[in-house]
DNA sequence: TCACATTTTTGAACACGTTCAAAAATGTGC
DNA sequence: GCACATTTTTGAACGTGTTCAAAAATGTGA
């Protein structure tokens, strides 16, 4: 398949046309007719390529963690140390999502929030769960692995998926931050970072170890049914 | 005033109508017209009584967090330990919240959230914030001011903050705990409770006792503006 | 080029949240 | 009881997300 790349530019259209009057005017202000109109579709036709207003937003916030993704990766410098790595990463979450500060709260909605189980969804995407959740830990699995000195094993395998929950703390501050340009995140990120991976370390001293075992463990148990 | 008790009557029938529309078809198959047919009225009086569907979502949970407070507050006595407790309160909320189980991600996206500042809204509250935030915070006040051992003062003014974030937290999990009757979100407040008085009387210790002054400085410096 | 399947597009229709002008009910001072 | 203000109620209308049957465009094999 020549990849119908005329439907993918239909497609295209439409999530530029979405992304900037979501971006200008916010979402509830944006209309599926409007969107269409500025794509120079017909409104069905938006809902052939996206099942729900929701969907094109989520599509928007994957495309970021894509992003995000890809400028935080080749950062990754082997033997730098932990907080750095946290540092970095955390630093180009907020860069890439810096320009759609204004669709945050929509961001947790639709996309950063899962979806409870046994709900008969029309809107959202049918694999959803979160959106990018395994990319995004992925990544600080890379950070943890490349990180000099290496977090002791006790914590080691737990750590990525803290870490992103770290990011997900971050996040959720950011969406809320109604500082100038988002300043106090950028301050967050600064002073957690170094923190977090003081934390790590001192995760080698007895009693904090306990009770990082005791978090970590608690953490599997809920994770785990029944 | 007589108080209009025929008018505070409808309002009753309205959220009566509601929150059994709300837990037997979920919040997005109850539409207005069916809350006002079951309740008497039409369409147009609900919205005499309530801006939006999500302001009946919204005074649900604020009723639910009254009735949390109320069932929390007795049972504080004086001389229990602060991992009592925080287990009372957390296994209260969940008490409270088990019969809506289902409404959680509902509550989620529409209470529990804080509207962004800069957006007007024509349905939240005018008040808003976060539903119910301060006297959830207050009741924690009064959990840590009738503990006994007395927590460290280091933190003793920060804690009922951090408590009630903990709070938020397990809240989160049991929105999207799937176990049959929430078990799983049992567990973990019966295994957090403990572990977070364990980790209060720790912070004495001055490895500890750094970290928690670094989490508690950050905290309030990502609270303060500019 | 022709028949046919598949993909893409359309525009009208529907359901539901919300608004609003006007009517009805209720309260108030005399 | 009467005039008038206030509160409560109504039902029709509007805007918007979404659906759908049918049309148009495109692809496919001969």
């Amino acid at each position: 398949m020549a990849a119908g790349s005329k439907s993918e530019a239909t497609r295209r259209r439409l999530v530029e046309a979405a992304t900037e009057q979501f971006r200008t005017q916010g979402f509830e202000r944006t209309t599926m007719r409007g969107i269409a109109a500025e794509a120079g579709v017909s409104v069905g036709n938006a809902y052939y390529y996206f099942s729900s207003k929701d969907a094109i937003v989520a599509e928007l916030y994957r495309s970021l963690q894509n992003q995000h993704r890809s400028a935080a990766l080749p950062r990754l410098r082997e033997g730098h140390n932990l907080g750095e790595h946290l540092r970095v990463i955390l630093q180009a979450n907020l860069d890439v999502l810096a320009p759609y500060h204004s669709l945050g709260h929509q961001f947790l909605k639709t996309a950063a929030l899962p979806v409870p189980p046994g709900t008969r969804n029309s809107s959202a995407p049918a694999d959803a769960e979160q959106v990018g959740r395994g990319k995004s830990i992925a990544v600080y699995r890379q950070a943890v692995q490349a990180a000099r000195p290496q977090p002791p094993l006790a914590v080691r395998d737990d750590l990525p998926e803290l870490l992103w929950l770290v990011q997900m703390g971050v996040t959720l501050f950011w969406v809320y931050d109604s500082s100038p340009d988002q300043i106090r995140s950028r301050r967050l990120v600064t002073n957690t970072a170094p923190l977090v991976a003081k934390l790590v370390i001192l995760s080698r001293l007895p009693v904090v170890r306990n009770i990082v075992e005791d978090v970590v463990k608690l953490l599997r148990g809920a994770r785990s049914h029944d």
